[in-house]
DNA sequence: TTCTAGTGAGAAACCGGTTTCTCACATCGT
DNA sequence: ACGATGTGAGAAACCGGTTTCTCACTAGAA
């Protein structure tokens, strides 16, 4: 089980070492027929370059890291297949480390990620606008900032949250609906403040009326989706269309509405946000509902990574990414 | 922003690397105060060794590769985060690769892993009875399997889902439950038919009836669990217990009994399985459930794998670890 | 025919550590 | 006083590649 060496290959081929890593790597002055020989015997042989030995030299080691703070969410997971699927091709592998809300454990994390050559770093969190616990700006090597806030000067890229609103919204309008209202997270949030104020943009571009209370601040929780159809039937101006911040408060308000008997789509439209399928499929209908494409953004911030781990000149500043809306029964 | 070498510390220190490096691992004969001085030296200076290059004559990388085909799924995360928090004191870092169900796709990370030189590689899946589209059981570096399939004289670290099942039932019969149900997922998944005989058998050692009809096979949605109920009630023969296949079922059976305005938990009592929180204490009342310690789990998986890594004996076959009941509300 | 330029290939240094082996020197017993 | 033993430290080899530099040889130009 003994590993072969580049030192087995030379040695079968009658080559040097030298000749041998050349010709394998396509670099150097060696003539086609001698290349092609060495090329043969590698394949023969079974030889596969240490990375390590390799990366030494290089001063690469095609390896990146992911740092995420979002343990058990459901965000990281779509990105990092998203960075990883992108960098392949390339040889390049992730190391996925999760921080909780931890400094110490980032702090440990990154130093290990550090040692080990890592040849760039993507953050990636589940609010954009709280950075990790751990300080990257000083770091010997590029960093890229997904979904999570960066220092402004580096590559940041989001969701277009905007877009992804006025998608919503305007699919609410072209179905007829005139009284559309808005049930999403807390204010603090500030994706929660983008979505309002595209909400009202798109209103008043399409000449609809737009009441203060057209916005309902809350939870991201279907218990506030739930209570919050509670409140709106216990008064007499009720809306045909509710544009959700996120799935789990569409499918509370979903479920209110089925609790008064309100036929969706047909009396009131629904459309959520995120696209989570496990809950937007599962809704009885089931969810209209922005999808934010996080596994695009995740190939992207590995693209622009490495980009920036070879030179490359790369657009700083925030990136948005599409959203898209998906059509189901709400 | 040149990294320290050892040669820097070595030659600040007087010394020679050799000298520095047996000072610094605490290897090999170095008087105390040559040592003392060495590490000052080399702490002043923030000497951190390149791993690559000690991973190069160590054989040994500190990397371990996480395979999985659970892309968006909920265990991979938890499992994840238990591995690496059993294994970062230790300086071990991982590698995660999602492979979908792509053969090509998980021969190109096994092979990228491999040339990397990993340690180990814990394969982890979302079915039990099922093996990732790759054969690892020829690898040059030590394999452990957790939820998901694996060959026979290998570590295959998985829940105790009879106990788990045992807890769940134990817990309705001692709520006084006499007539206790079953509805679970398709009985082509190895986990039901184990949870199902685990059901019988706490059932009738609790002396109570269990005719055939005691478990409903189905799908693991929440749009079965809802029908399931819908198919109970429409019936005389009513139970006063449900155990779930999971918490999605449950969530659904919870749903369908509110509608028809039943008490949980007075007149009926539901237990679910996975406690997967964004599902079990959303659900109103939030749900009892079997939680199968997923962190836990990848924990032992790490420690497991490290201990084959060091050569050490490790027990082959099925390791079961126990569930924990998460008594809520229903 | 001689000088120059170009080509293919290898020796050796290097990346940054670890480890073996050797050796000078101090200590101890007799 | 002398050999045996023990101790601290460094020279050098090594891990498995890459890269620079040199050199022999060939071909073309003068």
């Amino acid at each position: 089980m003994e590993r072969v060496t580049i030192y087995d290959v030379a040695a079968a081929a009658g080559v040097s070492t030298a000749t041998a890593s050349k010709a394998l790597n396509g670099t150097g002055r060696v003539s086609s027929e001698t290349r092609a020989k060495i090329k043969q015997v590698a394949a023969d042989l079974g030889f596969r370059p240490n990375a390590l030995a390799r990366s030494l030299t290089r001063k690469r080691s095609f390896t990146v890291g992911l740092l995420t703070d979002d343990t058990y969410g459901r965000f990281t997971l779509p990105v990092m297949a998203g960075i990883s699927e992108g960098l392949i091709d390339q040889g390049v592998s992730v190391f996925l480390c999760a921080i909780e809300n931890n400094p110490e454990l980032a702090k440990t994390h990154v130093d290990a990620m550090l040692d080990k050559q890592i040849d760039g770093i993507i953050a990636t969190g589940k609010r954009v606008d709280r950075s990790l616990p751990v300080d990257l700006t000083h770091l010997p090597v590029p960093v890229v900032y997904a979904l999570t806030a960066g220092p402004d000067d580096a590559v940041t890229i989001l969701p277009d949250d905007s877009q992804g609103t006025r998608e919503a919204v305007g699919h609410l309008i072209r179905k007829g609906r005139r009284r559309i209202i808005h049930i999403t997270g807390p204010s603090t949030f500030q994706v929660v403040e983008e979505r309002a104020a595209a909400f009202f943009q798109t209103l008043q571009a399409a000449g609809l009326s737009s009441p203060q209370a057209a916005v309902l601040y809350g939870s991201w929780s279907e218990r506030w989706g739930h209570e919050a159809v509670a409140n709106l039937w216990s008064h007499d101006e009720r809306p045909d269309g509710i544009f959700c911040g996120n799935d789990q408060i569409a499918r509370g308000v979903v479920d209110g509405l089925r609790e008064r008997n309100i036929d969706i789509p047909n009396d009131v439209s629904v459309v959520g946000f995120d696209n989570w399928e496990i809950v937007a499929e599962q809704t009885r209908p089931p969810l209209t509902t922005v999808d934010m494409n996080l596994k695009e953004l995740g190939r992207q911030a590995g693209q622009a990574l490495l980009r920036l781990v070879n030179g490359e000149a790369v657009e700083t500043g925030m990136w948005r990414l599409p959203c898209t809306l998906v059509v189901r029964g709400s």
